[in-house]
DNA sequence: GTCTATAATCGGATAGAC
DNA sequence: GTCTATCCGATTATAGAC
């Protein structure tokens, strides 16, 4: 009685995510007005008609692959900004951790980059209640620092507007940079040189003053 | 004779760079499938089949648009890598110039990147042709520095991914940005300070070893 | 839950008169 | 060069049988 509801319960879950992870691929190659609900089921698998069985609307699907994309991003990232760590110690974290995500999860960071660029009109709600916080808090974490002297006086918004911009540019730039390295994708090695030249950038940047 | 034609020719022009200004600003917006050629006519003041007369295709508008893009991102750079200046001088030029674009030209930014986040399928060749040499250029000349003594042992490749990311993101972030700085749009005085940032990173990380 | 069928709309593109 | 009219494929979404 309870055993079988709960077994069709996770093969519904299985499904979804299933679906939702065909989703974020296409959604990050060719946007959301460029993807078909039936390509999406296609690669899944499925009808389009039961595709819709389950996501109602492309919206809701859309919006469901975003949910997932912050959910993983900010699990990996949360944990970060509370500890009480040297802040060399936490900048090497918190960049490692980003560049991972734009290692690990491309599609992710591109879809959530497609929609801040279109001006995030279907998801800046979720945006200005999820990510903005997070982001803000960070920026205090900086100036917390700045304060008790342990870094000098940087800008903090803009300091964490730049690492933002350098890690997210290795998933959202990677067609580029493959191009300007002449490699078919990025490689461990780049994401490895990427993260010690902005650690590098980054660290000089919070001297103090001599 | 001679004088029609060439007042047509102007004529033609004008409402061509006006249509594709139109199409800058939708691309940007909604991105390629998302943008309907009737709606850039009725913005830019004409029927869609009057602008399927000037611009046979989609493709062939958004190409125009891209090559537009190329053009002024181009000239405004490109004068910077031959100077024979110093790297201090000549990397606040470039970073100047780079964000100043990022503030006066944001959908074309954006357009731009929207291409290449979607994997450069309909441009990548012009990027490979027209953007590569450039970027391997510029890193050429930091690598030139390296080896001079003038800056220290950073990875050429990666300041510069670094660079163009920071510069790009005040263009493509924008909607994040003004999220967090509780504003409705970007100011001048945003611009400086993200300048002043980047500009105290990158040398920071220039510095040769003691 | 899955399938067949279909509604309803929109999009890019073309034909041909003026 | 511009207009009216139209084609035709694709797309989201729904209806209803099984």
């Amino acid at each position: 009685m309870t055993v079988k509801p709960r077994r069709r319960l996770l093969d519904r879950e299985k499904l979804e995510a299933d679906i939702v992870a065909e989703a974020v691929r296409m959604f990050a190659e060719c946007g959301y007005e460029g993807t078909a609900v039936a390509a999406i089921a296609d690669n899944a698998g499925l009808s389009k008609q039961n595709l819709l069985y389950y996501f109602p609307t492309k919206q809701a699907l859309y919006r469901r692959v975003l949910d997932g994309v912050l959910d993983d991003w900010l699990a990996r990232m949360e944990s970060l900004a509370d500890a009480a760590q040297e802040p060399a110690d936490l900048l090497r974290a918190y960049i490692r951790a980003k560049l991972r995500f734009s290692r690990e999860q491309p599609h992710a960071s591109r879809v959530y980059a497609l929609e801040v660029i279109g001006g995030a009109r279907l998801y800046g709600e979720q945006i200005a209640r999820r990510v903005v916080p997070l982001l803000r808090k960070d920026i205090a974490v900086f100036e917390g620092w700045i304060a008790a002297g342990k870094i000098g006086p940087v800008n903090a918004t803009h300091l964490l507007f730049a690492i933002w911009a350098m890690t997210q540019s290795y998933a959202d730039f990677a067609a580029q940079m493959t191009l300007v390295l002449g490699r078919r994708q990025l490689q461990k090695r780049d994401f490895d040189e990427a993260e010690e030249t902005i650690m590098r950038m980054v660290l000089a940047a919070l001297a103090r003053p001599a």
